[in-house]
DNA sequence: GCAATTTGACCTAT
DNA sequence: ATAGGTCAAATTGC
C-alpha cells in the first residue's frame, strides 16, 4: 500500500493524524457550530477554525497521496537509489531486489475500481518522458492465455501529482468468454474517459472530485458558479452522479481502472448515470475511503455544480456515519 | 520453478 | 537525431 515499510509507517501516522483531525473537527463543530460548515463567515473565529482545519486535512490528504504516488515512481532522483529497490535490468548495477509485490512493499497508487473490471495488468516498461517530471509506466494485459493486445500507459500528472493520466490502447480480447464480474458492493466505477479515439482512450483520474467530460452536459442543470471549493468543504465527502474515481493503493496486478474497452467511447447508460459515488474530501481518512461502501451517508443538501478542469463537477455535502 | 517487476537495449515513428 | 514504445535479461518473492 505504500512504498516500503517506511512508507507504510508514515502512512499510518498520516492516517492517524487525519482521524484525529476529523475528531477534533467534530468536537469543534459542537463547540463552534459555525465551524461545522464551509459557509462560515470568513472573518469569524469559526471561519478561521474552519480554514485551519481544512488546511490541515488538505495537507494530510496531499501528503498521503504524495506518499502513495511515490510508489509509482520507482525512478529515483539522480544520485539516489529507489526506495523500491533496483528491480531488474540487464546491465544495471546489480542492485536487484525489493520488487513491488502483493505484500505491499512497493505498490502503485491507482484506483479503487472493481466495478466492472477483473483485468490484470503486467508492467512491461517504464520510460522517462521528455518534459514530464514523472516517468510513464507501460502495462499490458496480464490475463492468460497471453496474447491480449490491451495495453495502458500510466503517467502521473505534472500539473497535479495526485492525478494519474492513463491511456488505454487496444481492446481486450481475453474476455470474450469471461466478462469481468460486476461488483455491486463497490461504489467506484471506471475512470472518466476524457478523450477517446478508435484505439486509444485517455482517462484522467481525479481523486478528489468527480468530473463529467465537458462534452457531456451536466446532469439536471448547467454548471453554476462554485458555491464553495472542494478543499473548503467541511463535509466528509460528496455524492456524485455518473462515474468517478477514487485513489487507493492496490497492487498493480489487482487494481484496475480500465473501462470496458469494447466501447471505445464512453457511454452514459441509464444504469451508469444513476450511480452515486462517494468521493471523500481531504477531511476523510484513508480508512474511511476504503470502506465507504459500508458507511452510511447523510446528505446535507442538494448537489452543487461547478466547473473543474473543463469538466462539470457535482458536489454534495454529506456526513459519513461509520457503521458500527 | 514460476511469476512478477525493473530497466537498459532495441525498434519505430517523426 | 530524437523521443516514445516495447522487448527481454536479470533478479527476487512465493
Amino acid at each position: 500500500m505504500a512504498a516500503g515499510p517506511v512508507g507504510a509507517t508514515m502512512e499510518r501516522f498520516i492516517v492517524g493524524a487525519q482521524k484525529s483531525t476529523n475528531q477534533l473537527k467534530a468536537v469543534l463543530a459542537k463547540l463552534l457550530p459555525a465551524a461545522g460548515g464551509a459557509r462560515a463567515g470568513a472573518g469569524s473565529s469559526a471561519g478561521a477554525v474552519d480554514a485551519l482545519l481544512s488546511d490541515i486535512t488538505d495537507s494530510l490528504s496531499q501528503a498521503l497521496t504524495s506518499l502513495r504516488l511515490g510508489a509509482l515512481n520507482t525512478q529515483p532522483p539522480p544520485g539516489q537509489s529507489s526506495i523500491c529497490g533496483g528491480g531488474g535490468g540487464r546491465s544495471a548495477p546489480r542492485r536487484y531486489g525489493q520488487r513491488a509485490r502483493t505484500d505491499g512493499e512497493c505498490r502503485m497508487i491507482v484506483l479503487q475500481n472493481e466495478v466492472q473490471d477483473s483485468y490484470t495488468w503486467r508492467k512491461y516498461g517504464q520510460k522517462e518522458i521528455l518534459g514530464a517530471r514523472f516517468p510513464r509506466s507501460y502495462f499490458k494485459c496480464g490475463r492468460k492465455p497471453a496474447g491480449c493486445p490491451a495495453r495502458k500507459h500510466v503517467q502521473q500528472s505534472d500539473a497535479d501529482p495526485s492525478k494519474l493520466e492513463i491511456t488505454y490502447l487496444n481492446g481486450h480480447t481475453c474476455d470474450d468468454d469471461s466478462p469481468p464480474p460486476s461488483s455491486s458492493s463497490h461504489i467506484v466505477p471506471d475512470p472518466r474517459i476524457i478523450s477517446s479515439g478508435t484505439q486509444r482512450n485517455t482517462a484522467v483520474l481525479v481523486p478528489v472530485a468527480t468530473t463529467v467530460p465537458s462534452s457531456q452536459p451536466c446532469i439536471g442543470q448547467p454548471p453554476s458558479p462554485p458555491l464553495h471549493s472542494v478543499p473548503d468543504m467541511m463535509t466528509t465527502g460528496a455524492l456524485l452522479p455518473t462515474s468517478a474515481v477514487v485513489p487507493a493503493a492496490l497492487s498493480s496486478t489487482q487494481y484496475d481502472p480500465v473501462p470496458d474497452d469494447t466501447a471505445s467511447t464512453p457511454s452514459m447508460g441509464e444504469e451508469e448515470a444513476e450511480l452515486l459515488l462517494f468521493i471523500p474530501s481531504p477531511a476523510c481518512s484513508q480508512s474511511e475511503l476504503l470502506h465507504t461502501e459500508v458507511a452510511k451517508v447523510e446528505p446535507l443538501g442538494p448537489p452543487v455544480w461547478m466547473e473543474h478542469d473543463d469538466a462539470c463537477v457535482a458536489i454534495s455535502d454529506f456526513m459519513v456515519v461509520p457503521e458500527v
